[in-house]
DNA sequence: TGATGCGGGTCGACAATGTCGACCGGGGTG
DNA sequence: CACCCCGGTCGACATTGTCGACCCGCATCA
Protein backbone atom coordinates (compact mmCIF):
# COMPACT_ATOMS: atom_id res chain seq x y z
CA UNK A 1 0.00 0.00 0.00
CA UNK A 2 1.69 3.36 -1.56
CA UNK A 3 1.54 5.64 1.60
CA UNK A 4 -0.95 8.06 2.96
CA UNK A 5 -0.31 11.46 1.22
CA UNK A 6 1.78 13.40 3.71
CA UNK A 7 0.33 17.17 2.81
CA UNK A 8 -2.95 16.11 3.34
CA UNK A 9 -2.80 14.31 6.30
CA UNK A 10 -1.04 17.35 7.60
CA UNK A 11 -3.72 19.41 6.76
CA UNK A 12 -6.26 17.18 8.31
CA UNK A 13 -4.58 17.43 11.80
CA UNK A 14 -4.07 21.22 11.43
CA UNK A 15 -8.00 21.66 10.84
CA UNK A 16 -8.56 18.85 14.06
CA UNK A 17 -6.20 21.79 15.78
CA UNK A 18 -8.27 24.40 14.85
CA UNK A 19 -11.38 22.88 15.78
CA UNK A 20 -10.26 21.68 19.57
CA UNK A 21 -8.63 25.06 20.33
CA UNK A 22 -11.36 27.14 21.24
CA UNK A 23 -9.27 30.22 20.42
CA UNK A 24 -7.66 31.20 16.97
CA UNK A 25 -4.66 30.07 16.47
CA UNK A 26 -0.94 31.86 15.19
CA UNK A 27 1.29 30.20 12.68
CA UNK A 28 3.87 29.24 14.85
CA UNK A 29 1.63 27.65 17.29
CA UNK A 30 0.00 25.52 15.03
CA UNK A 31 3.44 24.56 13.44
CA UNK A 32 4.73 24.16 17.33
CA UNK A 33 1.99 22.06 18.28
CA UNK A 34 2.27 19.59 14.93
CA UNK A 35 5.89 19.60 14.88
CA UNK A 36 6.24 21.09 11.64
CA UNK A 37 8.63 23.84 10.27
CA UNK A 38 6.94 27.15 10.05
CA UNK A 39 7.61 27.45 6.25
CA UNK A 40 5.52 23.98 5.68
CA UNK A 41 2.57 25.16 7.44
CA UNK A 42 2.35 28.64 6.23
CA UNK A 43 1.90 26.61 2.66
CA UNK A 44 -0.70 24.18 3.76
CA UNK A 45 -2.37 26.86 5.83
CA UNK A 46 -2.14 29.42 3.08
CA UNK A 47 -3.86 26.83 0.55
CA UNK A 48 -6.35 25.92 2.90
CA UNK A 49 -7.40 29.30 3.15
CA UNK A 50 -7.68 29.89 -1.05
CA UNK A 51 -9.83 26.98 -0.76
CA UNK A 52 -12.00 28.29 2.17
CA UNK A 53 -11.33 25.68 4.79
CA UNK A 54 -9.45 28.14 6.82
CA UNK A 55 -9.62 31.71 7.66
CA UNK A 56 -7.08 34.38 8.82
CA UNK A 57 -7.88 37.70 10.79
CA UNK A 58 -6.69 40.19 9.10
CA UNK A 59 -5.72 42.14 12.03
CA UNK A 60 -3.99 39.51 14.51
CA UNK A 61 -3.15 37.07 11.71
CA UNK A 62 -4.26 34.22 13.40
CA UNK A 63 -6.22 31.48 12.06
CA UNK A 64 -9.79 29.79 12.37
CA UNK A 65 -11.70 27.42 10.28
CA UNK A 66 -13.31 28.39 7.38
CA UNK A 67 -17.15 28.99 6.05
CA UNK A 68 -16.47 26.17 3.02
CA UNK A 69 -16.37 23.33 5.79
CA UNK A 70 -19.75 24.61 7.14
CA UNK A 71 -21.08 24.29 3.56
CA UNK A 72 -19.65 20.98 2.65
CA UNK A 73 -20.69 19.76 6.12
CA UNK A 74 -23.90 20.64 4.96
CA UNK A 75 -24.08 18.76 1.84
CA UNK A 76 -23.19 16.20 3.57
CA UNK A 77 -25.90 15.86 5.89
CA UNK A 78 -28.03 16.22 2.87
CA UNK A 79 -27.18 12.68 1.02
CA UNK A 80 -26.96 11.23 4.17
CA UNK A 81 -29.73 8.58 3.59
CA UNK A 82 -30.05 7.48 6.96
CA UNK A 83 -30.77 11.17 7.99
CA UNK A 84 -33.47 11.87 5.39
CA UNK A 85 -35.08 8.71 5.50
CA UNK A 86 -35.19 9.51 9.53
CA UNK A 87 -36.71 13.13 9.09
CA UNK A 88 -40.41 12.45 9.10
CA UNK A 89 -40.03 9.74 12.11
CA UNK A 90 -38.04 11.51 14.51
CA UNK A 91 -40.51 14.79 14.03
CA UNK A 92 -43.39 12.60 14.65
CA UNK A 93 -41.29 11.01 17.87
CA UNK A 94 -40.34 14.81 19.29
CA UNK A 95 -43.83 15.73 19.03
CA UNK A 96 -45.24 12.19 20.88
CA UNK A 97 -42.52 12.39 23.28
CA UNK A 98 -42.75 16.04 23.89
CA UNK A 99 -38.72 15.80 23.99
CA UNK A 100 -35.99 16.53 22.32
CA UNK A 101 -35.40 13.57 19.73
CA UNK A 102 -31.97 12.32 18.44
CA UNK A 103 -30.50 10.89 15.99
CA UNK A 104 -26.85 9.46 15.67
CA UNK A 105 -23.81 7.73 14.19
CA UNK A 106 -20.98 6.13 15.20
CA UNK A 107 -17.90 8.85 14.32
CA UNK A 108 -14.38 8.01 15.59
CA UNK A 109 -14.57 7.35 19.53
CA UNK A 110 -17.76 8.83 19.86
CA UNK A 111 -21.57 9.75 18.50
CA UNK A 112 -21.83 12.20 16.18
CA UNK A 113 -25.21 13.82 16.05
CA UNK A 114 -27.18 13.79 12.67
CA UNK A 115 -30.35 15.19 13.62
CA UNK A 116 -31.65 16.67 16.48
CA UNK A 117 -35.12 17.84 16.36
CA UNK A 118 -36.32 20.39 19.50
CA UNK A 119 -38.41 19.67 22.24
CA UNK A 120 -41.92 21.32 21.04
CA UNK A 121 -42.65 24.06 23.24
CA UNK A 122 -41.02 27.48 23.14
CA UNK A 123 -38.42 27.35 25.21
CA UNK A 124 -34.52 28.42 23.83
CA UNK A 125 -32.95 25.91 22.43
CA UNK A 126 -29.52 25.01 20.84
CA UNK A 127 -29.26 22.91 17.34
CA UNK A 128 -26.62 19.76 18.46
CA UNK A 129 -26.48 18.68 14.71
CA UNK A 130 -22.62 18.08 14.39
CA UNK A 131 -21.70 18.00 17.72
CA UNK A 132 -20.02 14.57 19.15
CA UNK A 133 -21.50 12.72 22.56
CA UNK A 134 -19.60 10.17 24.67
CA UNK A 135 -20.22 6.58 23.73
CA UNK A 136 -20.21 5.32 27.31
CA UNK A 137 -22.38 7.31 29.07
CA UNK A 138 -25.25 8.51 26.87
CA UNK A 139 -28.23 6.08 25.35
CA UNK A 140 -27.57 6.88 21.87
CA UNK A 141 -23.84 5.73 22.47
CA UNK A 142 -24.59 2.71 24.56
CA UNK A 143 -27.08 1.58 22.01
CA UNK A 144 -24.01 1.82 19.28
CA UNK A 145 -21.85 -0.14 21.39
CA UNK A 146 -23.85 -2.61 22.24
CA UNK A 147 -25.01 -3.24 18.71
CA UNK A 148 -22.04 -2.23 16.51
CA UNK A 149 -19.18 -4.23 17.45
CA UNK A 150 -16.82 -1.29 15.45
CA UNK A 151 -18.09 1.23 18.29
CA UNK A 152 -17.59 -1.53 21.09
CA UNK A 153 -14.06 -2.06 20.25
CA UNK A 154 -13.51 1.76 20.03
CA UNK A 155 -15.54 2.35 23.54
CA UNK A 156 -13.02 -0.66 25.05
CA UNK A 157 -9.94 0.96 23.99
CA UNK A 158 -10.88 4.41 25.52
CA UNK A 159 -11.01 5.86 28.87
CA UNK A 160 -14.73 5.84 30.76
CA UNK A 161 -14.46 8.99 31.87
CA UNK A 162 -16.50 9.94 34.86
CA UNK A 163 -18.99 12.96 33.92
CA UNK A 164 -21.35 12.46 36.69
CA UNK A 165 -21.40 10.58 39.82
CA UNK A 166 -23.77 8.21 38.04
CA UNK A 167 -21.12 7.20 35.21
CA UNK A 168 -20.50 3.65 34.52
CA UNK A 169 -16.84 3.94 34.73
CA UNK A 170 -15.26 0.33 35.48
CA UNK A 171 -15.25 -1.88 32.13
CA UNK A 172 -16.79 -5.38 33.30
CA UNK A 173 -20.31 -2.95 35.01
CA UNK A 174 -20.36 -1.10 31.87
CA UNK A 175 -20.05 -4.71 29.59
CA UNK A 176 -22.97 -5.73 31.66
CA UNK A 177 -24.72 -2.73 31.12
CA UNK A 178 -23.94 -3.59 27.43
CA UNK A 179 -25.90 -7.17 27.96
CA UNK A 180 -28.49 -5.68 29.26
CA UNK A 181 -28.87 -3.48 26.06
CA UNK A 182 -28.46 -5.87 23.59
CA UNK A 183 -31.02 -8.04 25.74
CA UNK A 184 -33.99 -5.45 25.93
CA UNK A 185 -33.18 -3.86 22.83
CA UNK A 186 -33.01 -0.35 23.93
CA UNK A 187 -30.24 1.72 26.14
CA UNK A 188 -31.21 4.31 29.27
CA UNK A 189 -29.03 7.33 30.60
CA UNK A 190 -30.39 8.21 33.66
CA UNK A 191 -27.76 11.35 34.55
CA UNK A 192 -24.63 9.66 33.86
CA UNK A 193 -23.84 12.33 31.27
CA UNK A 194 -25.21 15.81 32.26
CA UNK A 195 -26.95 16.10 35.66
CA UNK A 196 -30.71 15.99 35.83
CA UNK A 197 -30.55 15.09 32.23
CA UNK A 198 -31.82 11.09 30.90
CA UNK A 199 -32.24 9.72 27.89
CA UNK A 200 -33.03 6.71 25.86
CA UNK A 201 -32.42 5.38 22.80
CA UNK A 202 -32.58 2.16 20.79
CA UNK A 203 -30.53 1.19 17.43
CA UNK A 204 -31.75 1.95 13.51
CA UNK A 205 -30.63 -0.75 10.85
CA UNK A 206 -29.91 -0.55 7.06
CA UNK A 207 -31.14 -3.15 4.64
CA UNK A 208 -28.46 -6.11 5.32
CA UNK A 209 -29.92 -5.36 9.32
CA UNK A 210 -26.50 -3.63 10.23
CA UNK A 211 -26.73 -1.21 12.95
CA UNK A 212 -25.91 2.11 11.62
CA UNK A 213 -27.32 4.56 13.94
CA UNK A 214 -29.46 5.27 17.00
CA UNK A 215 -32.41 7.36 17.54
CA UNK A 216 -33.40 8.32 20.89
CA UNK A 217 -35.13 11.07 23.28
CA UNK A 218 -33.59 13.09 25.95
CA UNK A 219 -35.01 15.84 28.82
CA UNK A 220 -35.33 16.19 32.42
CA UNK A 221 -34.81 13.37 34.53
CA UNK A 222 -38.25 14.58 36.18
CA UNK A 223 -40.04 14.58 32.84
CA UNK A 224 -38.16 11.38 31.35
CA UNK A 225 -38.69 9.24 34.64
CA UNK A 226 -41.57 7.64 36.76
CA UNK A 227 -40.18 5.67 39.93
CA UNK A 228 -39.19 2.90 37.94
CA UNK A 229 -36.75 4.21 35.60
CA UNK A 230 -37.54 5.49 31.98
CA UNK A 231 -41.38 6.15 31.72
CA UNK A 232 -42.55 3.37 29.40
CA UNK A 233 -44.36 5.19 27.23
CA UNK A 234 -41.11 6.35 25.82
CA UNK A 235 -39.32 3.07 25.55
CA UNK A 236 -41.95 2.08 23.41
CA UNK A 237 -42.21 5.50 21.00
CA UNK A 238 -38.45 5.26 20.47
CA UNK A 239 -38.51 1.79 19.43
CA UNK A 240 -41.15 2.24 17.69
CA UNK A 241 -39.01 5.33 16.11
CA UNK A 242 -35.93 3.22 14.79
CA UNK A 243 -38.15 0.15 13.80
CA UNK A 244 -40.10 2.98 11.90
CA UNK A 245 -36.45 4.01 10.31
CA UNK A 246 -35.11 0.59 9.87
CA UNK A 247 -37.77 -0.59 7.67
CA UNK A 248 -37.41 2.34 6.23
CA UNK A 249 -34.32 1.64 4.96
CA UNK A 250 -35.05 -1.23 3.75
CA UNK A 251 -34.66 -3.85 6.93
CA UNK A 252 -37.82 -5.45 6.42
CA UNK A 253 -40.20 -6.01 9.77
CA UNK A 254 -39.15 -7.20 12.71
CA UNK B 1 5.06 33.46 -3.71
CA UNK B 2 5.94 29.31 -3.43
CA UNK B 3 2.73 27.75 -5.45
CA UNK B 4 0.20 26.55 -3.71
CA UNK B 5 0.23 23.32 -2.84
CA UNK B 6 -1.27 20.74 -5.60
CA UNK B 7 -2.17 17.93 -3.34
CA UNK B 8 -4.67 19.62 -1.30
CA UNK B 9 -6.01 21.94 -4.20
CA UNK B 10 -6.65 18.58 -5.53
CA UNK B 11 -8.47 17.21 -2.71
CA UNK B 12 -10.13 20.69 -1.83
CA UNK B 13 -11.54 19.68 -5.57
CA UNK B 14 -12.86 16.63 -5.19
CA UNK B 15 -14.76 17.32 -1.91
CA UNK B 16 -16.09 20.28 -3.71
CA UNK B 17 -17.03 17.48 -6.54
CA UNK B 18 -18.56 15.35 -3.91
CA UNK B 19 -20.50 18.00 -2.50
CA UNK B 20 -21.99 19.40 -5.57
CA UNK B 21 -22.83 16.02 -7.44
CA UNK B 22 -26.36 14.38 -5.80
CA UNK B 23 -25.45 11.37 -6.02
CA UNK B 24 -21.94 9.44 -4.38
CA UNK B 25 -19.49 9.12 -7.33
CA UNK B 26 -17.23 6.81 -8.35
CA UNK B 27 -13.49 6.46 -8.48
CA UNK B 28 -13.41 7.11 -12.12
CA UNK B 29 -16.07 9.56 -12.16
CA UNK B 30 -14.32 11.56 -9.97
CA UNK B 31 -10.75 11.23 -12.25
CA UNK B 32 -12.05 12.09 -15.28
CA UNK B 33 -14.09 14.71 -13.95
CA UNK B 34 -11.10 16.22 -12.52
CA UNK B 35 -8.32 15.42 -15.34
CA UNK B 36 -6.36 13.21 -12.83
CA UNK B 37 -5.03 9.49 -13.25
CA UNK B 38 -7.10 6.87 -11.61
CA UNK B 39 -3.73 6.11 -9.04
CA UNK B 40 -3.59 9.57 -7.98
CA UNK B 41 -7.35 9.97 -7.33
CA UNK B 42 -6.83 6.80 -5.29
CA UNK B 43 -4.66 8.01 -3.55
CA UNK B 44 -6.00 11.05 -2.34
CA UNK B 45 -9.22 9.55 -1.64
CA UNK B 46 -7.98 6.96 0.34
CA UNK B 47 -6.20 9.62 2.51
CA UNK B 48 -9.87 11.84 3.00
CA UNK B 49 -10.85 8.45 3.82
CA UNK B 50 -8.70 7.91 6.33
CA UNK B 51 -9.09 11.52 7.83
CA UNK B 52 -12.90 11.02 7.37
CA UNK B 53 -13.46 13.52 4.93
CA UNK B 54 -15.06 11.28 3.06
CA UNK B 55 -16.70 7.60 3.20
CA UNK B 56 -16.98 4.85 0.72
CA UNK B 57 -20.47 2.58 0.42
CA UNK B 58 -18.26 -0.84 0.87
CA UNK B 59 -20.51 -2.37 -1.49
CA UNK B 60 -20.61 0.21 -4.37
CA UNK B 61 -17.29 1.62 -3.77
CA UNK B 62 -18.98 4.72 -4.41
CA UNK B 63 -17.45 7.98 -2.25
CA UNK B 64 -19.50 10.39 -0.75
CA UNK B 65 -18.98 13.29 2.10
CA UNK B 66 -17.31 12.30 5.44
CA UNK B 67 -19.02 13.03 8.69
CA UNK B 68 -15.73 14.68 10.04
CA UNK B 69 -16.62 17.60 7.77
CA UNK B 70 -20.11 17.81 9.85
CA UNK B 71 -18.41 18.15 13.35
CA UNK B 72 -15.79 20.58 11.79
CA UNK B 73 -18.42 23.04 10.34
CA UNK B 74 -20.29 22.56 13.90
CA UNK B 75 -16.78 23.55 15.31
CA UNK B 76 -16.82 26.17 12.74
CA UNK B 77 -20.16 27.73 14.33
CA UNK B 78 -18.84 27.44 17.74
CA UNK B 79 -16.01 30.23 16.78
CA UNK B 80 -17.96 32.26 14.83
CA UNK B 81 -17.80 35.20 16.53
CA UNK B 82 -21.16 37.00 14.82
CA UNK B 83 -22.88 33.87 14.60
CA UNK B 84 -22.49 34.25 18.24
CA UNK B 85 -23.54 38.20 19.16
CA UNK B 86 -26.54 37.37 17.15
CA UNK B 87 -28.14 34.16 18.51
CA UNK B 88 -29.91 36.33 20.85
CA UNK B 89 -31.18 38.81 18.54
CA UNK B 90 -32.25 37.03 15.98
CA UNK B 91 -34.51 34.92 18.15
CA UNK B 92 -36.08 37.84 19.33
CA UNK B 93 -36.69 38.81 15.77
CA UNK B 94 -37.93 35.53 14.87
CA UNK B 95 -40.47 36.09 17.95
CA UNK B 96 -41.45 39.36 17.31
CA UNK B 97 -41.98 39.48 13.89
CA UNK B 98 -43.54 35.90 13.53
CA UNK B 99 -41.34 34.92 10.67
CA UNK B 100 -38.34 32.99 10.08
CA UNK B 101 -35.07 34.45 10.92
CA UNK B 102 -31.97 34.40 9.21
CA UNK B 103 -28.07 35.44 9.60
CA UNK B 104 -25.68 35.55 6.40
CA UNK B 105 -22.10 36.14 5.45
CA UNK B 106 -20.66 36.58 2.00
CA UNK B 107 -18.88 33.25 0.96
CA UNK B 108 -17.11 32.78 -2.82
CA UNK B 109 -20.15 33.70 -5.13
CA UNK B 110 -23.00 33.71 -2.42
CA UNK B 111 -24.39 34.29 0.77
CA UNK B 112 -23.64 31.46 3.15
CA UNK B 113 -26.27 30.84 6.09
CA UNK B 114 -25.00 30.79 9.49
CA UNK B 115 -27.96 31.19 11.32
CA UNK B 116 -31.56 30.50 10.88
CA UNK B 117 -34.35 30.50 13.59
CA UNK B 118 -37.49 28.81 12.71
CA UNK B 119 -41.01 30.59 12.34
CA UNK B 120 -42.41 30.50 15.58
CA UNK B 121 -45.38 28.39 14.71
CA UNK B 122 -45.67 24.79 14.73
CA UNK B 123 -44.74 23.69 10.89
CA UNK B 124 -42.33 21.75 9.85
CA UNK B 125 -39.33 23.48 8.58
CA UNK B 126 -35.76 22.64 7.53
CA UNK B 127 -32.58 24.48 8.77
CA UNK B 128 -30.57 25.91 6.62
CA UNK B 129 -27.78 26.75 8.01
CA UNK B 130 -24.71 25.81 5.93
CA UNK B 131 -27.01 26.29 2.74
CA UNK B 132 -25.94 29.09 0.19
CA UNK B 133 -28.02 31.45 -1.14
CA UNK B 134 -27.53 34.12 -4.65
CA UNK B 135 -26.45 37.11 -4.07
CA UNK B 136 -28.54 39.03 -6.42
CA UNK B 137 -32.12 37.89 -5.93
CA UNK B 138 -32.09 37.58 -2.09
CA UNK B 139 -32.48 40.55 0.65
CA UNK B 140 -29.21 38.91 2.37
CA UNK B 141 -27.44 38.80 -0.74
CA UNK B 142 -28.50 42.51 -1.85
CA UNK B 143 -27.54 43.92 1.39
CA UNK B 144 -23.81 42.32 0.97
CA UNK B 145 -23.74 43.40 -2.67
CA UNK B 146 -24.62 46.96 -1.93
CA UNK B 147 -22.60 47.48 1.50
CA UNK B 148 -19.69 45.06 0.53
CA UNK B 149 -17.10 45.72 -2.21
CA UNK B 150 -16.02 42.13 -2.21
CA UNK B 151 -19.50 41.06 -2.64
CA UNK B 152 -20.34 43.41 -5.24
CA UNK B 153 -17.53 42.56 -7.30
CA UNK B 154 -18.48 39.00 -7.07
CA UNK B 155 -21.84 39.19 -8.31
CA UNK B 156 -21.03 41.69 -10.92
CA UNK B 157 -18.62 38.72 -12.25
CA UNK B 158 -21.30 36.50 -12.06
CA UNK B 159 -24.67 35.80 -14.20
CA UNK B 160 -27.84 37.18 -12.85
CA UNK B 161 -29.99 34.17 -13.52
CA UNK B 162 -33.69 34.70 -13.84
CA UNK B 163 -34.77 32.28 -10.78
CA UNK B 164 -38.44 33.51 -10.80
CA UNK B 165 -40.12 35.82 -13.58
CA UNK B 166 -39.34 38.63 -11.11
CA UNK B 167 -36.18 38.09 -10.73
CA UNK B 168 -33.78 41.27 -11.66
CA UNK B 169 -31.25 40.48 -14.37
CA UNK B 170 -29.39 42.99 -16.03
CA UNK B 171 -27.26 44.90 -14.69
CA UNK B 172 -27.85 48.39 -14.45
CA UNK B 173 -30.96 47.36 -13.20
CA UNK B 174 -29.32 45.66 -10.24
CA UNK B 175 -27.13 48.59 -9.80
CA UNK B 176 -29.88 50.51 -9.21
CA UNK B 177 -31.29 48.37 -6.65
CA UNK B 178 -28.35 48.54 -4.92
CA UNK B 179 -28.28 52.24 -4.83
CA UNK B 180 -31.78 51.89 -3.38
CA UNK B 181 -30.67 49.42 -1.09
CA UNK B 182 -27.42 52.07 0.31
CA UNK B 183 -29.63 55.17 -0.07
CA UNK B 184 -32.54 53.88 2.47
CA UNK B 185 -30.13 50.93 4.75
CA UNK B 186 -32.54 47.99 3.99
CA UNK B 187 -33.17 45.36 1.16
CA UNK B 188 -36.18 43.65 0.08
CA UNK B 189 -36.92 40.67 -2.32
CA UNK B 190 -40.15 40.35 -3.43
CA UNK B 191 -40.85 37.12 -4.98
CA UNK B 192 -37.46 37.29 -7.09
CA UNK B 193 -36.05 33.79 -5.66
CA UNK B 194 -38.77 31.57 -5.00
CA UNK B 195 -42.74 32.55 -6.14
CA UNK B 196 -44.38 33.24 -2.88
CA UNK B 197 -41.77 34.51 -0.92
CA UNK B 198 -40.21 37.62 -0.05
CA UNK B 199 -37.65 38.45 2.42
CA UNK B 200 -36.31 41.85 4.25
CA UNK B 201 -32.34 42.18 5.13
CA UNK B 202 -30.16 45.20 6.73
CA UNK B 203 -26.56 45.23 7.25
CA UNK B 204 -24.09 44.33 10.07
CA UNK B 205 -20.65 46.13 10.96
CA UNK B 206 -18.02 45.19 13.27
CA UNK B 207 -15.95 47.39 15.14
CA UNK B 208 -14.35 49.00 12.23
CA UNK B 209 -17.79 49.97 10.70
CA UNK B 210 -17.13 47.15 7.87
CA UNK B 211 -20.07 45.04 7.17
CA UNK B 212 -19.71 41.78 8.13
CA UNK B 213 -23.08 40.06 7.40
CA UNK B 214 -26.60 40.60 7.32
CA UNK B 215 -29.49 39.37 8.87
CA UNK B 216 -32.95 39.47 7.89
CA UNK B 217 -36.60 37.60 7.76
CA UNK B 218 -37.93 35.43 5.26
CA UNK B 219 -42.03 34.55 4.60
CA UNK B 220 -44.67 33.89 2.64
CA UNK B 221 -45.63 37.45 0.52
CA UNK B 222 -48.82 37.36 1.76
CA UNK B 223 -47.89 37.73 5.47
CA UNK B 224 -44.58 39.83 4.99
CA UNK B 225 -45.87 42.71 2.05
CA UNK B 226 -48.96 44.77 2.24
CA UNK B 227 -50.37 46.81 -0.93
CA UNK B 228 -46.94 49.34 -0.11
CA UNK B 229 -44.87 46.23 -0.16
CA UNK B 230 -42.90 44.81 2.66
CA UNK B 231 -44.51 45.91 6.35
CA UNK B 232 -43.07 48.56 7.37
CA UNK B 233 -43.25 46.92 10.94
CA UNK B 234 -40.94 44.01 9.47
CA UNK B 235 -38.56 46.59 8.45
CA UNK B 236 -38.40 48.27 11.25
CA UNK B 237 -37.61 44.92 13.39
CA UNK B 238 -34.89 43.90 10.81
CA UNK B 239 -33.01 47.15 11.45
CA UNK B 240 -33.37 47.14 14.88
CA UNK B 241 -32.22 43.62 15.09
CA UNK B 242 -29.14 45.00 12.43
CA UNK B 243 -28.45 47.45 14.70
CA UNK B 244 -28.08 45.49 17.73
CA UNK B 245 -26.48 42.88 16.40
CA UNK B 246 -23.55 45.70 15.05
CA UNK B 247 -23.44 47.39 18.61
CA UNK B 248 -22.93 43.93 19.93
CA UNK B 249 -19.74 43.66 17.79
CA UNK B 250 -18.40 46.81 19.44
CA UNK B 251 -19.84 49.06 16.02
CA UNK B 252 -21.48 51.63 18.30
CA UNK B 253 -24.35 53.49 18.26
CA UNK B 254 -25.53 54.77 15.29
C1' DT C 1 14.18 56.64 20.87
C1' DG C 2 16.72 52.90 20.00
C1' DA C 3 17.36 47.86 21.10
C1' DT C 4 15.22 43.48 21.48
C1' DG C 5 12.25 39.65 20.70
C1' DC C 6 8.41 37.72 18.73
C1' DG C 7 5.36 36.68 15.10
C1' DG C 8 4.00 36.14 10.27
C1' DG C 9 5.80 35.58 5.94
C1' DT C 10 9.49 34.58 2.10
C1' DC C 11 13.29 32.13 -0.39
C1' DG C 12 15.98 28.62 -2.65
C1' DA C 13 18.25 24.06 -2.54
C1' DC C 14 17.38 19.35 -1.91
C1' DA C 15 15.36 14.93 -2.07
C1' DA C 16 11.43 13.01 -0.41
C1' DT C 17 7.09 12.84 -2.16
C1' DG C 18 3.15 12.55 -4.92
C1' DT C 19 2.11 11.59 -9.65
C1' DC C 20 1.49 8.97 -13.73
C1' DG C 21 0.08 5.12 -16.76
C1' DA C 22 0.36 0.37 -17.31
C1' DC C 23 -1.26 -3.46 -15.07
C1' DC C 24 -4.35 -6.70 -11.91
C1' DG C 25 -8.73 -9.08 -10.41
C1' DG C 26 -13.56 -9.31 -9.92
C1' DG C 27 -18.40 -8.62 -10.92
C1' DG C 28 -21.86 -7.58 -13.91
C1' DT C 29 -23.66 -7.87 -18.85
C1' DG C 30 -24.47 -9.13 -23.51
C1' DC D 1 -18.11 -17.49 -21.87
C1' DA D 2 -15.93 -13.39 -23.35
C1' DC D 3 -16.03 -8.86 -22.75
C1' DC D 4 -15.94 -4.54 -20.50
C1' DC D 5 -16.07 -1.53 -16.83
C1' DC D 6 -14.57 -0.38 -12.40
C1' DG D 7 -11.92 -0.15 -8.12
C1' DG D 8 -7.47 -0.89 -6.82
C1' DT D 9 -2.12 -1.74 -7.08
C1' DC D 10 2.75 -1.11 -8.57
C1' DG D 11 7.13 0.93 -9.61
C1' DA D 12 9.84 4.48 -12.13
C1' DC D 13 10.31 9.28 -12.59
C1' DA D 14 10.68 14.16 -11.71
C1' DT D 15 7.69 17.22 -9.90
C1' DT D 16 6.53 18.99 -5.65
C1' DG D 17 6.42 19.80 -0.99
C1' DT D 18 9.60 20.34 2.62
C1' DC D 19 13.06 22.42 5.47
C1' DG D 20 15.72 26.01 7.91
C1' DA D 21 17.79 30.29 7.43
C1' DC D 22 16.44 34.77 6.54
C1' DC D 23 13.45 39.20 6.26
C1' DC D 24 10.40 42.66 7.99
C1' DG D 25 7.06 45.05 10.93
C1' DC D 26 5.28 45.55 15.34
C1' DA D 27 5.08 45.88 20.16
C1' DT D 28 7.63 45.99 24.37
C1' DC D 29 10.95 47.81 27.29
C1' DA D 30 14.86 50.21 28.75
Amino acid sequence: MPGPIQSLERAAAILRLLAGGERRLGLSDVASSLGLAKGTTHGILRTLQQEGFVEQDPVSGKYQLGAELLRLGNSYLDVHELRARALVWTDDLARSSGEAAYLGVLHQQGVLIVHHVFRPDDSRQVLEVGAMQPLHSTALGKVLSAFDPVAHSEVAEGELAALTPRTVTDPAGFEQVLELTRARGWAADLEETWDGVASVAAPVYDRRRMPVGAVGVTGAVERVCDESGIRARLVAAVRDCARAVSRDLGAGRF
